[in-house]
DNA sequence: TATGAATGAGCCTTCATTCAT
DNA sequence: AATGAATGAAGGCTCATTCAT
């Protein structure tokens, strides 16, 4: 019986979260951080700004969580669509696509996340840096895994994989913070394969191994 | 006689210009564009409050020059490098080498500029975005036509040589920010040679044709 | 239950309100509107600079209503000492007197409105000139129908009654002010009756047909 | 000889004291005082700021002196229009009229006159409250005689002049204000008639001794 | 005399955050 | 748990005014 009642204490907690957490993001994504205020935060989720503060410590841990929870999702997306896949090259290809179409969807979003604020997250001597950082290794393992593999396979040429990984990370965020942000005609998926074929292929004349093609 | 006048006129301008520009760079690369305030960039100046809005309409001009002040003199230290090279792809070599070690001089500034407020920059319908965008067309045909070059000479692969341009651009700031940013034991341009290593190579096996070493 | 609940708040705000107004009406009123700050006012009314804000848009927003409170305080008092007269010149002298008294009282504030950001109220493409204009309507009509009974019945001259309304309130006014001011020796009120006595027999002799007496 | 250049000197002073007035004047009637910055002034008269200061003590002295300019002007043009009238009630009309009309050729500026830091002028224990209280008494002269020897003459009714002048003024100004400021459609010196014939006749029915008509 | 350059002194306004209910 | 109400803390910006040249 009691554990009902916790069980619903915490569903309304997370239910709470979640609407802030969307609210926020819409917000964020529409006004940007600086603009944003937790007034229209609460105005959007329909609660009381007051309320917010039951449920995040402050502006800056809301941020938090709304990237957090970003990246949790595209994570997930990628766990999700790397299952079956063996070979590490393919594996990559599908990193690469899944990372640059999840971001895409949330344009507005990830616009901000790029251009304001992000010193919160880099700071590893604070509570929210360190947070980031986890997840972000997490992430450089899922990628770094995948280079490992194709390294001692041979099919890539060896170089320190977490340099290789920042090379390809620094390349996508790179690709997806001009195409947010400059409004490309091009959809910023379609470069996926130009990326992973400059990843792959460089840009050195010669019998290119891997054309790339994403649908 | 009038001319000196004028010129001293101008100099004294162009001194105060530059002092707040050095002070503001100052405050601003350490503490961040959001608690920088005008106050402490006038102080660490050795002037006073208003005198900034002589010189600058408002703290956001303020740093739109403070930025574009480190353009230029970055495209000037790499057009002065590129001064006698012929080859197209020795070209971009000391592009990147040189673009690399400039931002590493300034690496706090930087750091500012790639997590705060680029949204100043990037929204082309305000005059910042505009004036922005014109010098990172003339950065961009920099590279773009030595890209070319390459090409036409058969020294490159055939490939849209905007796409490359935005290719190569990411790499550089992708590791520029999460080297200057996290603090990398590596300095940032000793990873300037695996940058290009990748962007000429990619990571298939095979014949290297062009290793990469950065002095 | 609800009701109470609204009522209360009802009650806290409208308290809030007045004691904003109050305050701000007193430092107005000593200090002059240029010179009065928000800061004086909060003070005043025991309360914090930002709480000012909950409850007026801004600085002029506050002085707006502070004029709008005593001209509708006025045409209460007006309305109230109208009631059960029917002579419809009894009605202007007692209009002038009721008028001139409530002026009297408030002499300060008056002296701040006649004499600063008058303007605020005259330019009718705003808000604030709407507003003000609508009041000031009715007060015209108010007197303008007591003017027109009084034509109507042959008891005074027939002339235009908007332009009648015009100058009597032109004289009250003009009075006002230089009573107020100058601070003159005879109390404003008792020159109501020489108003009164002008508007209606004007300085020509002749047979007086009304002589005017203020209590 | 030192006579001359002493004669030159005044020449360039009365030459830059009427310049500045000119562009202050201007600024003033079109942005009402508070708006109205010394710098706006300097560049309509063409000169620098801190030249303005070489002649005008400060920003109140600067106003202080646009108004008492205009006052003077006015005095001086009624003076010049009562010229060779001897009649005291046809005096009184044709000063009425040529100060209503020259109020109405200098709208703009009355309007922030009447609008606008009157308390400048109000406040006798200033400096600028004693120079304008002088003037004004010069003025109430001018009236106030006019309207004593109406009575004297038997063609006035007995009463205080003072208050006569008073009540004349008040619905001068008061008519004015309203119509420089309302845009009315009929201008200004149109309904000097009016004020007239309300002040010699009042709104009392009878034998109308003095029809007023105004060219 | 004229001025370019510099500034002191404030004030309004905005929000994130707290707290009593 | 939820919130309405209140506020502390700051910061950008504007001008009138001064002064060395």
């Amino acid at each position: 019986m009691v554990e009902k009642i916790t069980d619903k204490k915490e569903l309304l907690q997370r239910f709470r979260t979640e609407g802030i957490l969307a609210a926020a993001i819409k917000v964020i994504a529409q006004k940007g951080l600086e603009k944003a205020t937790m007034e229209q935060v609460a105005e959007e989720a329909g609660i009381s700004k007051a309320t917010i503060y039951l449920y995040f410590k402050n502006k800056d841990d809301l941020y938090y969580h709304c990237v957090m929870t970003r990246f949790e999702k595209i994570m997930g997306l990628i766990r999700e669509a790397l299952e079956g896949i063996d070979d590490p090259v393919e594996k990559i290809k599908v990193l690469v696509i899944t990372q640059v179409k999840a971001m895409e969807v949330e344009k507005d979003f990830f616009r901000v996340f790029f251009t304001e604020r992000m010193s919160l997250f880099l700071d590893q001597s604070t509570e929210f840096g360190q947070g980031f950082f986890k997840k972000h290794e997490e992430y450089e393992g899922l990628i770094t895994s995948a280079l490992k593999e194709g390294m001692d396979s041979g099919t890539l040429r060896e170089i320190d994989p977490k340099k290789a990984f920042s090379i390809l990370f620094a390349m996508i965020r790179g690709m997806a913070m001009f195409n947010i942000i400059c409004e490309k005609r091009e959809s910023l998926s379609s470069e996926a394969g130009l990326i992973l074929d400059v990843f792959f292929n460089g840009l050195n004349p010669g019998v290119r191994i891997r054309p790339h093609k994403v649908d």
